[in-house]
DNA sequence: CAAGTGATGGGACTTGGTCTCATCACCGTA
DNA sequence: TACGGTGATGAGACCAAGTCCCATCACTTG
């Protein structure tokens, strides 16, 4: 693999959640990111599309879980139970070793807006696609949308819940997802 | 006001609008928008926090009467009209000026990932603003969250429908949002 | 052992964005 | 009319993100 050690680019993002934590992302450099684990600036940016990036890996990865689970989910389940399924199928991706930076993550994110902008892209990102998977099942446009947007809410609700108590996510995420339903349910009371 | 001619900010925006469409908005260089305005890049970065901003002007503003309306709202109404409110308070920005250059901005921010993001960043601010005056009302944590979410999905879906259709932006948003209520019962039957 | 492949190093280059200081227009006041 | 203050602008140095191109090295395969 590597031209020395392997794992290139998991020891690029533990450099960069470290240095990001010890000294703030907008005082971290990639070229100080990329020595500490040991390379260089081209290999950070041949790993990752921009700095900003080194702390969403694996978000497309989630996405696919979620369209997958709503393209295979029974013919009978409706929009909301199809959504339903979409976060539970992204439990596996959820490992005690995630949980374990989880938190580190959340803060560095929290800190800086560029990061609260990417995160924010890719939510809408997942949006987008459990809107198409929900439309090609035959759902309208609006209820999809609807239904999608709940369940990014849900998604994220659910994520900083299993942080917290840890846990099978799958289970979290159907108790998180529950309450978002009791929630619409009292809105429109 | 200017040193020669007055009006600075607009003519960056109409500027920046132009460049961006007929060469791309990556192809454009701040400096290049400068020059087309008779300005520097300095007086660029005066106006704009970044490359970005220069197509989101007045984001603040319409956050600022979302939650106006939302808090000035009557105390019997509920969370889903306070939301249907802080839609028809933004109409009083949606001119017939700014309806002129909305596909040509949309377009341009289609075609551009980072120009997504910040819109994906913005949206994200009204449903945090929108959540925040909610739970000043006593309105429950995940209620407002929820009917901050399909305020947001209400404005945006108004927004393209306005510049479609053109009329009272307050008639259009009173209507989608109607239709995103009507999605969210047949959702839940 | 030779050739090919894939990941890396290195450095030049453009541009976004910050910072500092000088300059000019305008306004009120003496 | 002259003066000083204020606010917006110009100009240029400077740093870091991101792109590009080419050389280099490790590893594999025949």
């Amino acid at each position: 693999m590597g031209r020395w050690e392997p794992d290139a680019r998991e020891r690029l993002v533990r450099a960069a959640l470290d240095l990001f934590s010890e000294q703030g992302y907008e005082n971290t450099a990639v070229a100080q990111i990329a020595e500490r684990a040991g390379l260089t600036k081209s290999t950070f940016f041949r790993h990752f599309r921009d700095k900003r990036e080194v702390l969403f890996g694996g978000q497309d990865v989630l996405a696919e879980l979620m369209t997958g689970a709503i393209s295979s989910a029974p013919a009978e389940a409706g929009a909301v139970e199809a959504v339903e399924a979409a976060l539970v199928a992204t439990a596996e991706t959820f490992t005690d070793e995630r949980r374990a930076h989880g938190p580190q993550r959340l803060a560095v994110i929290a800190g800086n807006d560029e990061l609260r902008e990417r995160a924010a892209l890719k939510m809408v990102g997942f949006a987008v696609a459990m809107t198409d998977a929900l439309k090609q099942r035959g759902v309208p446009e609006l209820e999809a949308a609807v239904a999608a947007e709940l369940g990014v809410l849900a998604f994220n609700h659910g994520y900083e819940r299993w942080l917290e108590t840890g846990g099978d996510f799958a289970e979290v995420a159907r108790r998180t997802f529950s309450d978002v339903r009791a929630a619409v349910g009292s809105l429109v009371a």
